[in-house]
DNA sequence: TCAAAAGTGTTCTTTGTACACCCATGA
DNA sequence: TCATGGGTGTACAAAGAACACTTTTGA
């Protein structure tokens, strides 16, 4: 049955904006395109929507493609749907965010996509409207940020409290005084202390932390406040 | 030229959420759906997008063919594209959220639509994945209301401190006190107090404000904080 | 003169911010 | 013992929240 007759069709990709943390630094996974046209340069990792998935479904499944990774913070960003964006024949994409920990992101064997993570701000040129794409992703994740404990999707199960002020810093491009972030983070009261301490970086050691999940759930939706002026910073 | 062999096509449609404020009561415009499937039931104002178009062009052009009005404020909300969620053919849908006076709307002559304002807490079932639209469009509203100036595109040019009161108590569905209200739409700057009076609600009549044009533009993506306890409220 | 809506201030509490020194440890 | 990074506290300023009475005026 068509009752929608005398409408064009078109093709419909969705594109992953995946950001990472190693601990020291704020990355953007890559992948270097394998087909015509703009093969070779540096791209989004996307695909086109199958048949019988839903948006969030076929973002999951780019995903896990490139990084073997299932359960992250996934987030739809965008739809973009300028007529020209790829060249060949008109394509709207739904972009999405992804949050990942860099130390559990494996390369996969074979992998045919050749990807590399970039430094957020050492980025090649990227295709089509992907470099768009990225700015509008940088600034939803620091606004964002600035209210809700997202950033927590980057870092490990454990983490210390230096790398979490690393990892703020990295986001706002700007350095934060750290008893005032430790005493926001204290009274969000989202962070439980473990006893052990993580020796790699210092010779005191600093002592890791972990997420208290429950509190963590029902505070995501809360304003927090993490960082001063934010209005000033997410431009 | 088809390098993307093998790929599905499918329509693609934009649908706009149509918020308008009376100085009484926040409305949202339906229409009576005037072709197969769930033809008369409501349904939001949308359309398929068109051959030389981008999505905020199509989303104007849907609410100029309904309203009449154009440069009004309007977002992109999010794209839906479950694949069942029209029963004929594979749909995305990339929902646009509007605000608008309602003063300004005229209905058109020989208006085909059968639009209607309903109140935003009396609203019919509406077709397809329309209902969940306008849940997440009325979250997205009152959460970004809490941190920015949006609510005052749903103002006339002249509009009473009254008027702007009943209007966040209608959007958060709660009453605030005037008096911290004020304060802090004071402290922002962006109301200009004119010499001429609303007498129409009361005796003693109540002042008309503006918007200052250029602290509104300079300000528009600052952290303000209008409402109390926004965490609380966005629902 | 009175009813109905508009307008206005103060106090207290909480939160934000700026700022500098001691601590623990392995090399 | 000393260099390195980790950790802590205080004082002042700003913003938020709770709260009730006076003003204006047309009917």
């Amino acid at each position: 049955m068509r009752l929608y007759t005398d409408q064009t069709r078109i093709l419909v990709a969705v594109d992953c904006i995946i950001f990472g943390y190693d601990g020291e630094n704020l990355k953007l996974l890559l992948i270097k395109r394998g087909f015509e046209p703009r093969k070779d340069e540096w791209s989004l990792m996307g695909g086109f929507i199958g048949g019988n998935e839903n948006l969030y479904e076929a973002a999951e499944r780019i995903l896990y493609q490139l990084t073997g990774l299932k359960e992250v913070y996934l987030e739809q960003l965008k739809a973009y749907g300028t007529p020209d964006r790829d060249p060949i024949e008109r394509t709207l994409s739904v972009a999405y965010c992804a949050l990942i920990d860099i130390n559990k992101y494996k390369m996969q064997i074979n992998d045919q996509y050749h990807p590399e993570w970039f430094l957020l701000n050492e980025l090649p040129r990227l295709i089509f409207d992907h470099d768009k794409m990225v700015d509008e992703a940088k600034r939803k994740i620091r606004y964002k940020a600035a209210i809700h404990p997202i950033l927590f999707e980057l870092l490990p199960k454990k983490f210390t409290i230096p790398q979490l002020q690393k990892l703020y810093e990295q986001v706002y491009g700007t350095t934060i005084d750290n008893r005032n972030l430790i005493r926001k983070i204290n009274s969000s009261k989202l962070l439980i202390r473990l006893d052990e301490k993580d020796k790699s970086s210092s010779k005191k050691g600093a002592f890791y932390f972990k997420l208290d999940e429950d509190k963590y759930e029902a505070n995501f939706q809360a304003f927090l406040n993490f960082i001063p002026n934010p209005g000033n910073l997410i431009g």
